[in-house]
DNA sequence: TCTCATAGTTACCTTCAGGGAACCGCCACA
DNA sequence: TGTGGCGGTTCCCTGAAGGTAACTATGAGA
């Protein structure tokens, strides 16, 4: 979306979101809020994610310094990643954010069945 | 995303993050913050949004029981859009991650230019 | 009578995110 | 001498999102 690229650039929560709005980032952090984990630990516990996007996940949360990379020592090197400060703080808005949705939910899920029977609709 | 598809059933935060998630709605909800507004005045004020994408948009968050319709029996017929007090929550829980967002941003910025510095990483 | 605004809907087309699979070097184990 | 796990990278290709433009009906105003 071109007039998103634009924004993306002056308004600040568009840079949260565009990590909090992307289910692979929510679901990996929620993962390492658990504690450091390997990369094909991650893939394993992360259901459907690729090789690939999960890669693609945890450099963006890298870049955002939310999670941490580190090599360890061992035969076949392995990566550990775990959460960073900043990034156990946005896991902590984002439990706020999922108690809002827990909340509303119930509610939601109706106004939806709802709206779809409603024949003007149809 | 087919896997995506499959957990957004069963997750109740995605349900949210569907809509918070996406730029367009989350422009929708802070204009509407400010008192109802009609279609095309929607249109001017929201910068970008196509005429298709707002339609689609105020259809999702009505859908959702966040914003209300009500048709003016004016000569060519007006369309009032409102938050409804679901929606008005909803702005709430996106200011507080917007307050995250604005206390973490400088540290963001910093973290993503070193990240981009980083001689291993180009 | 022609044009504009009101609020959409529909069809068409383009773009790009993301899945899948192949490939990399390295080391251990059999 | 394979085979497998480690942690990725690269390529191709598809499916879905979203932009553009044309169309709808109605009534006001020039």
């Amino acid at each position: 979306m071109g007039a998103r690229r634009k924004l993306d650039y002056d308004c600040p929560i568009r840079d949260v979101l565009d990590r909090v709005g992307d289910a692979w980032s929510v679901l990996t952090i929620l993962e390492l809020s658990k504690g450091p984990c390997r990369f094909n630990a991650l893939r394993r516990v992360i259901d459907g994610i690729s090789q690939r996007m999960l890669a693609v996940t945890l450099r963006h949360l890298e870049r955002d310094g939310l999670i941490s990379r580190r090599v360890l020592p061992t035969a076949p090197p392995q990566v550990e990643y775990a959460l960073t400060d900043r990034g156990q703080s946005l896991h902590a808005a984002i439990g706020q954010l999922n108690g809002w949705a827990v909340e509303h939910q119930p509610g939601i899920r109706a106004d939806r069945a709802e709206y779809d029977a409603r024949p003007d609709v149809a």
